[in-house]
DNA sequence: AAGTGGTCTAGACCACTAG
DNA sequence: TAGTGGTCTAGACCACTTC
């Protein structure tokens, strides 16, 4: 009979592992870990937000404990040269990508001055005026990225870009227009635990990490003219990259 | 005077916001909180345990608890790209890149069968014999990223690739002379809280996520040549991606 | 209404770190 | 050795979900 939090939480691992407790599976909760272990409820609590802090469980308030599931959406970077054919159909995790639909819904579009990072990655002066768009990612109902675009407000003022609306072929149409066509991407990526806000925002679970991706849109004469800031549920996405060289 | 654990914490995440505690300063201790706070130790404990949650502090036992600091390593997938000089000097996170040498350790080498997902990336049947690279990468004397490496046994076996030295140039210098030089990586990637094993493995501080890189490398002809996984410590490394079109 | 997770208290003892 | 974090107990009350 085990009595220590972790050694309770290292029988569930296993279990989990083994694959007796399947993915979505309810594991035993604190009443019954309190009844099996002889322990207190705080140590079976305990015990289980090992598990949540690892992200191998889920907490249903009012219902349960659940091993966590992975069915993640596909980021890919470049599609062009994914699409050229090579390195296809042997993808690591499952990717259940396609088809399930996803939802643009907040969109806010407001001009401001711009973040000091911001204002530098566009090569503006600080404090320069930036048109801001941003918005949310929403699948099954389920917002799984939060997006935020920041372009030189000089450049885009009077455009359908500061409208809610951009028309056919969106941001990156209009700035072609404007003979600012984005053709090479620069994208800085991190992970790290979520802020409350940002735990809120997403629905995130305990125990998820967001990704969070800077985007810089250049054009031929590398120019920057578009930084576009994401932040995504690390337990939905998988990106893909596409490397040459 | 608040009373919550969460309130606890959504001061000194205030107070971290602003400046006033820098990062690596110490945060008022479990007693400390007792006092100025007068709740009970466990609820100091948990207001402290939500800011190490969410990658705010690290806990130092005996010591204290600290604000934690962020001075990335910055890993650029397709340097070539990189240094053609575009999208240069307009990084969003301070890139305290360059000079911490990075050591490799604990290399070992060995030929096993190959796990079923990496012999569905090499294309190879399952439970085919792959050469097995492992090792550790250490700056400053901290473990910072794990990688494995996966080759199809037939390609590499009695090559140097299957010994621990591989010579000058490395692995994919020696694939070229096999008429197997890779030209082209698709990288799949994905951020996740770690293992128990991980943790310990990467010394990670609690509430730290890991990244998980597959590099999948392919030759001229879109052979897959080799698998790369890579295991990262979310706190120490900035991702960056070059992408055209 | 019963069962589940969510939070807190007041006290105990231990293990590690620093001066 | 004093101060810090690490873990556990036994009990209380609350909020939410499910039936």
């Amino acid at each position: 009979m085990a009595q220590t939090a972790r050694q309770i939480a290292d029988d569930l691992r296993e279990r989990i592992g083994s694959g007796e407790l399947a993915p979505g599976a309810r594991l035993p909760g604190e009443p019954a870990l309190v009844r099996q272990y002889g322990v207190a409820k705080e140590t079976a609590r305990r015990a289980l937000t090992l598990l949540v802090t690892e992200g191998l469980a889920v907490r249903r308030r009012g219902s349960g404990t659940y091993v966590r599931e992975f069915q993640p959406i596909r980021r890919v970077a470049n599609r062009r040269l994914a699409q050229e054919g090579w390195g296809r159909g042997r993808s690591i995790w499952a990717a259940d990508l396609g088809e399930r639909p996803m939802k643009v819904t907040g969109l806010h579009v407001h001009e401001a001055p711009a973040p000091d990072d911001i204002a530098r990655a566009l090569d503006l002066p600080t404090g320069s005026s930036v048109v801001i768009r941003d918005w949310l990612f929403v699948v099954e109902g389920e917002p799984v990225q939060a997006a935020v675009s920041y372009l030189p407000a000089d450049l885009v003022r009077g455009s359908a870009i500061a409208r809610e609306d951009t028309g056919p072929g969106g941001t990156y149409a209009r700035l072609a227009e404007l003979g600012a066509k984005p053709i090479r991407f620069v994208e800085e990526l991190r992970a790290r635990m979520p802020s409350q806000d940002e735990t809120e925002r997403l629905h995130l679970a305990d125990g998820t990490p967001v990704v969070e991706i800077y985007r810089t849109a250049l054009t031929e004469d590398d120019r920057p003219v578009e930084v576009n800031r994401m932040l995504l549920d690390a337990g939905v996405y998988v990106m893909e990259y596409h490397v040459t060289s």
